[in-house]
Order: C-alpha cells, then sequence, then structure tokens
DNA sequence: GTGGCAAGAATAGTGTTACCAATGATGTCC
DNA sequence: GGACATCATTGGTAACACTATTCTTGCCAC
C-alpha cells in the first residue's frame, strides 16, 4: 500500500515505536530524549538511532540540537500532511479526531476535484469512470463489501487523479485511509444507501459529460452526508 | 521562516543540493545514485550520505535498497504536501505550475475554512481578526508592500486557525509561500486592489458575526478572484 | 536446445564501534 | 550585565562486519 516504510530495517522499526508514541501524546512538547537514551532503550547503535531521529526531524515532530538534546515539538509545528503521520494517528487513540479532520478536508476538496476533472480529464478516461462507477454500485448491492471499498477508493482516486491538479492528486492516499477507516471501525452504512450510490452515478455521468456544476454539486452531497454521519457518531474516543 | 531546516549541518548542505536537484527533474525516474558515489560527489562521510538520502526517502523521493542503490522515484509517487519539497518546487523551474496548483488548492481550502471560523471560533478572537483586516487595508492603501504582505498572510493564517481543523491549520505555511511568491514575482496588483480589500474586511466581518454562508461566499470571490489572475499571467516558464 | 529452477557469487545498503570536532546552553568572573 | 570559560550533547569521520537482493551459473527436465 504505501512504497518502502515497511522494509524492516532497524531505524524503521524504531521509527515504528517512537513516532507512534511521539504523535499519541506519550511525551509532553518539550521533552528531550538524548540520543544515548535512545539507543540504551531501543538496544541498538547511534547509526540507526540518528537515521531515525532525522526522519521525526522532517516530520517537524522533533528538533535536535546540540548541547540540549531530541527535542518533542508541540503538535501545531508538526506536518499533518505527512501520510506516514496520519497513518500513526489513525492507528492510536486519537484515530476519531483524525478521521473527523481529513473527512472535512476530503469534504473542501473533493468538490471542486470533480469539477476540475469535468472541465480536464482526458477523453479517454472519461467513459472508464463511469464503469467503475458501475462496478462499484453492482459490487455494492451484491454485499460484497471488500470489493465495493476497493471499487469506493478507486473512484475516488481517479476522480482526484483527472482532475489534473499534482495537489490533489497527493491526496489520494488520504481518502484511501478515511474510506478504509470508515469501513474497519463500522462508520459505514451497510448495506450502502441507495441515494449514495445515485449520487456517485451522477459524478461519474457529469465528468464524462463534461459538466463541472453538476459534478460539483453531486459531490458536495456525497461528502456532506458522510461528514453528517460522521458526527452523529461523534463520541469521545473509546 | 521554517525551524531548523536551515541549521548549516553538513546532511542539510547535501540535502540543499540533491532534494531540488531531484524535484527539478534532473534525473530521471529510476536513476539511481549509489552512496559511495555521493560520498564522492559531495565530499563527506557515509554517515552524512546516509541521512539525507534517509530525508529523501521519507519524502518518498527516492528508495533505497541493497544490491540496487538509491533510485528516484516518478514524481506521481512524491509526498506533494511535505513543506520543503514545496519550497524547492517554487525556489526553481517549476514555480509557475507550483503556484498554480497551490493556488488551485488555496481555493478549494479557504472558503471552507472561513465558514468553519464563523462556527467555530472562540468569542475573543474574532475582534482582532477585523483589527488585523484593517492594519491590512491601511497598509495596502498606504502603500506599504511588506507590512501589507505580513498582515496578508497573518490574515488568512488566522483564518485557517479559529476553523479549528488541523489539516486547515496546517496549510498555513502553504498560504504564506503563496503569498510570498505572488509578491516576489510581481503577480500582485499594487496597489491592491478596493475591492479585494473590501472582501477581506466582509471575511472578517462575517466571521465576527457567526455568518458563515457569508464568510465562505466573501473568501470564495477573494480566491477565485486570484485564481483568474493567475491564469491570465499563464506562460509556459521562463 | 529451451525453459525453469536452485545454488552460490557479487554488490550495495545496513548496522556496529570508536573517536574527535563543533556547537551552543550555562554558569562564572570581573 | 557583558565577556568568557566549561562541558554535555549532537554532528561528522573512519573502518569494518553483516545481510539482503540481484545476477549468474549450471543443472535438470521436457
Amino acid at each position: 500500500m504505501s512504497g518502502d516504510a515497511d522494509r524492516h530495517t532497524l531505524h524503521n522499526r524504531v521509527l515504528a515505536v517512537l513516532g507512534p508514541a511521539i504523535v499519541a501524546g506519550e511525551y509532553e512538547p518539550g521533552h528531550v530524549f538524548t540520543l544515548e537514551r535512545l539507543e540504551r532503550e531501543y538496544g541498538v547503535s547511534r547509526t540507526v538511532v540518528r537515521e531515525a531521529v532525522r526522519v521525526l526531524q522532517s516530520m517537524r515532530l522533533v528538533r535536535s540540537r546540540p548541547r540540549t538534546g531530541v527535542q518533542v515539538r508541540p503538535d501545531e509545528e508538526w506536518s499533518v500532511f505527512d501520510p506516514q503521520l496520519i497513518r500513526w494517528r489513525l492507528a492510536g487513540s486519537g484515530r476519531m479526531a483524525q478521521l473527523r479532520s481529513l473527512t472535512e478536508l476530503r469534504a473542501a476538496i473533493e468538490p471542486p476535484a470533480a469539477a476540475a476533472a469535468a472541465r480536464n480529464a482526458p477523453r479517454e478516461w472519461r467513459e472508464p469512470l463511469v464503469e467503475v462507477c458501475e462496478r462499484m454500485t453492482a459490487a455494492g448491492q451484491e454485499g460484497d463489501q471488500d470489493s465495493f471499498l476497493r471499487l469506493d477508493i478507486e473512484f475516488h482516486r481517479r476522480i482526484l487523479r483527472l482532475s489534473g491538479n499534482e495537489m490533489f492528486v497527493g491526496l489520494t492516499g488520504v481518502v484511501a485511509e478515511v474510506l478504509t477507516g470508515r469501513t474497519e471501525y463500522h462508520l459505514m452504512p451497510r448495506p450502502p444507501r441507495a441515494e449514495a450510490l445515485r449520487l456517485h452515478a451522477h459524478v461519474a455521468e457529469a465528468i464524462r459529460d463534461g459538466l463541472p456544476d453538476v459534478a460539483q454539486a453531486a459531490m458536495r452531497s456525497i461528502v456532506g452526508e458522510v461528514d453528517e454521519a460522521l458526527s452523529e457518531a461523534a463520541e469521545p474516543d473509546r
């Protein structure tokens, strides 16, 4: 799914523990590590710790200075769009909060992306989008949840790609994580609501037919509906 | 401006050359470095090269495997929201393309952010927003371009913060870069247009008065206008 | 021969250790 | 209260052992 963050190197294993711990707020902002402490704690060599810290630093989770050590930064300064950081948050206790903020982000991005797709998509990719939508609908009606999720992700991914804006494309991972997360935590109506399926079809057809306003309005209905569903499930985590 | 990426460490200096070079497309996707080659090329030790590569890897610019080397990934796989990557692009030849895609992103995000701010902003921060807007207007009318830019950034930053959504907050850096970039490359009307200033005031007052729809509509006018201005200046780079 | 597979060699990243240099926070002296 | 010594901690170098992955080779079956 993600590329190479999963390679079983030592510094990746250190990262996979240290990163989530910091993200979960187990260390106050301002808390300082020393490399030596981390070396002992994880039983690894200096090089490994340094490389792990370097990555955390590039995510702006920590800063590192001589004589002071490695200091945890306040969360307002983190690179919250970093895919790895998002995954750590979704895996931890902050998952509902993260899911909510990401859903609001989707609600902002996807309607303009759909409009852009209706304007910019190359001819040859318009009809295939409708086909993906149809297969998704079929899977939903048959109750095949795995295929439905896979095709739902594929549908939204294609729209972001067809928008022609690299920043929108860069959010495909986020959308995939949100949809997967909603399914995993049973925040997805089963079977999918008929109205939602129809709205997806409207989006696909409007993009195919080059109707930006229609595509945007239909997409707004989709993500707005999702937003409400999530707000209803709003409760303190756990 | 950014935190600690500017500390004059050796690996940062290597990063500051290698990163922009890759981002500028000086190496085909698939191109492989070896650590040894980089060591010699930059005249630094292995540790330094390894840490620089580790950062590039976390940005998904490269992947690193034994027996193969360090391989440049195709640009669709890059973490395009990484602030450092954005800065590299804005500094290089891709700056107009990057500016356009970021402007479209702003156009998607800021109106919903303004609406959210009108709903969620704490009482005590509403009036100050209007004050910032007034000082910005004054600076604009006096022709004080530096102060105007600074206050314009401050204005948009506050709205994103007041939205209460951490993902929106995470885009403050992007907005700052875009506004600064537009000023530097003289894509900003001077003096600022009176209508634009009035729209900013409408946004601030609508947020103060808790009117999400008004705030959203006014913000949409602001970013829509900007979008047009940028499209007019659309020419192949250089 | 040709295709497929297994064993082994070659090659580059990965991990360890030891040591010295540079930095900047902290306290001290005047 | 400003200049300066101090010292802990990161930053950087070097040399080497380990290990994963790819490529080659050679065998075997068809």
